[in-house]
DNA sequence: TTACTAACGCAATGATCACTGCGAGACCTG
DNA sequence: CAGGTCTCGCAGTGATCATTGCGTTAGTAA
């Protein structure tokens, strides 16, 4: 174990090769799910990659896992939950920063991949969009005032937006992500 | 064209062999949908229904076509739109009706499969439902009532219940369908 | 620098897939 | 019942996929 984790969870040899060849990997996974003609199979996401397939199949075994682990990175840390001291104006700029992510083609043709591979991958894109939304509401909480259950806010914002992002052809907006805050927010 | 259209749109000989394999076909993609292990691709489906791959790769062409085609077969109607007299009565029994829609596997592992299969397929399963929430909202304005409008509906109820479907594990149930219409009507 | 371990590339194998003429059988019409 | 048309099954082909053993290279530690 190293005295000092640089920050990354790559596991067994983090620096030099193997870190290249998941970065690689990962984004020839992120070009074709935007490239929706082609098949996203092991041997074609290797050869984009410029990895040999045995090392794919290796270090993944299947699309699915892979699929997992490129949710997992993308979905990690890439938004921050706002701070403004106000509910209302938290849950705005958290809906609208959400819109946002969601309008991106990546993110949703991602999103589409994970749900159509299998069970366990769905609950990554959704699990940390809603622990963020519940810190949200636990400091509101925290400052003495009434808050939203997490299930009343995630059936109010989370819900429409992945809903609209997946099933119409509709990008979410932030302006419209603004109106579900206040469909939800008394007054 | 034949005189009386038989209440069928199978096209090009309905009744007989044609029906019978379109029916097996059609099953045997429902049956595998459930057993998530195997692979969903045309060999395997022939195979199950009793028919030889040949069929399905001249009838539907790709897996996407096939499930899209299970799918408007499958989302077509199989919800009567309640008509009771009161839109909260009406709403409570749709949305009651759609969660159990939505907790069967089957119908659920459809749903999924045709989000990852591709872009057009996902429409297929919100339109008819959103067709029926805007006749009952439409019913309501005429009776002379105010009614939600329909995107606010569909946020309301149709969002949350499919999200908690696809992307969560926990079923929806007719109980927790009915707060919905309860926070999108006042009082 | 040197030795050790882990990850990768290479080549080969069997299996499955996608696709295409061809002939036989089933279905509708007169 | 007879003719025409459409659909299906059969067999064969090339391509791609998934998997394995082995040698080589890159990264780590003494």
């Amino acid at each position: 174990m190293p005295a000092t984790t640089p920050a990354r969870r790559t596991d067994t040899r983090p620096g030099g090769r193997s870190a290249r060849v998941r970065a690689a990997v990962h984004q020839a996974v992120k070009e074709l799910l935007t490239e929706e003609a082609s098949e996203l199979t092991i041997p074609v996401v290797a050869t984009r990659a410029g990895v040999h397939p045995t090392t794919v199949y290796r270090r993944w075994g299947s699309v699915g896992e892979l699929l997992a682990d490129v949710a997992t990175s993308r979905f990690s840390g890439d938004i921050v939950v706002p701070d403004t001291g106000s509910l209302r104006a938290d849950l705005e700029r958290y809906a609208a920063d959400l819109a946002r992510d969601l309008s991106d083609p990546d993110t949703l043709a991602l999103v589409r991949a994970i749900v159509g591979a299998g069970g366990d991958g769905a609950s990554v894109c959704r699990g940390e969009r809603q622990r963020q939304l519940e810190a949200i509401l636990e400091r509101e909480q925290g400052r003495g005032h009434q808050a939203p259950t997490l299930e009343r806010a995630v059936d109010a914002l989370l819900a429409p937006l992945y809903y609209r992002a997946v099933f119409t052809d509709r990008s979410p907006t932030p302006e419209w992500a603004r109106t579900l805050v206040t469909h939800l927010l008394p007054g």
